[in-house]
DNA sequence: GTCTATAGCCCGATAGAC
DNA sequence: GTCTATCGGGCTATAGAC
């Protein structure tokens, strides 16, 4: 790995733990084992650093998960869906938690970084929406279903498994057993008595 | 309100926004309209100052809500308390974002405080456990229930909502709506085909 | 490309007058 | 209780040698 990379590595993984105010280029210098100036020799301000570490950890961003879902019926779409989206949660946990902190507070104007998320959050959300209606026409599912409104509702109930998990305090369960819990209840609402 | 006053809202105000790095001094006296050393005679560091305001700004988070839940069959127990529980959080915005934000980052030593939290948060998901399982024994929920798991998974769906209402950015949908689908989702769920 | 050295700023905190 | 003035230190960023 060359220096530049070094540097943009450990910036995105202090970024992402402690934030922007809250880190220094001297730790950032001193995890990447190289001297302050040398980051100013690469990257323009702090800023510029900070805004090239994001958008660079959000460039493999994508959710390339159709082939996956072929031969599934739209339940199992459904599960799988979900099995994606925590599998790439937790691989990439350090700028989720970072852009989770970006939208909590309403640190500097990222609207445009924070623009290339929500895509892909629209994205899988739609995705999820096509399958919540093709599985209701074609009587997969059994209960009426808002496609658009229910697969916000997945979403905001993955996201919420997922905020439990990052706090570490204590009462929370384990994310992976609420996800499993989650499916039981899906299954239970869309397939319902008959299945 | 006296000055004591002014500095903890200030200050409760601005960290909550910014967060407690990037909150200078300077900000909470310009903004509470006193010097710098005052908050000083007041508070003996910034970081006293924080835990004060963050505390203060804890202390009316009560949930009494059994009065409200008395008379009720438990589905409309549960319905309550998911609207108390949203009422709450919006009636307390700022500090909620505050906690999250804290939750999200790893930020100080702060266990003491987020105790208090979680604490309620405890409290309020042994409620909802108990009303599962006093609605299932009595059986009024006709479906399987695992009382602490979904007592859990009603809580992360809670807050995923909550947590995309704070995304401003664009894509969420509006909580109001999409916790009424939930509220329609559990009753399918729970209340099934009979009822 | 990489370093050391340092300028210049802002911060948290203190001293001391009123 | 409230202020002004100021300190020591850490920060971003620059200058310049190699």
């Amino acid at each position: 790995m060359d220096t530049r990379q070094k540097i943009l590595s450990s910036a995105t993984r202090l970024f992402s733990t402690q934030g922007y105010a809250t880190t220094s280029l001297a730790q950032v210098a001193k995890e990447a084992q190289v001297s302050k100036a040398l980051i100013f020799w690469h990257f323009a301000s702090k800023e510029e650093l900070f805004r090239t570490a994001l958008t660079e950890s959000l460039a493999p961003y994508q959710i390339d998960v159709l082939e996956a879902l072929s031969g599934l019926d739209e339940f199992a779409q459904i599960g799988k869906l979900i099995d994606v989206y925590f599998e790439f949660v937790s691989q990439n946990v350090y700028s989720v938690r970072f852009l989770l902190s970006l939208v909590v507070r309403e640190e500097k104007n990222l609207d445009d970084v924070l623009g290339r998320t929500t895509e892909l959050f629209r994205i899988y959300r739609n995705l999820l929406a096509d399958i919540l209606q093709t599985g209701c026409e074609k009587g997969v599912f059994v209960t009426k279903v808002d496609p658009q409104a229910d697969a916000a509702l997945i979403m905001a109930t993955l996201n919420g498994i997922l905020v439990q998990g990052f706090a570490v305090g204590g009462v929370q369960a384990d994310p992976k057993l609420l996800l499993e819990q989650f499916k039981i209840g899906l299954a239970e609402r869309l397939l319902a008595p008959s299945a």
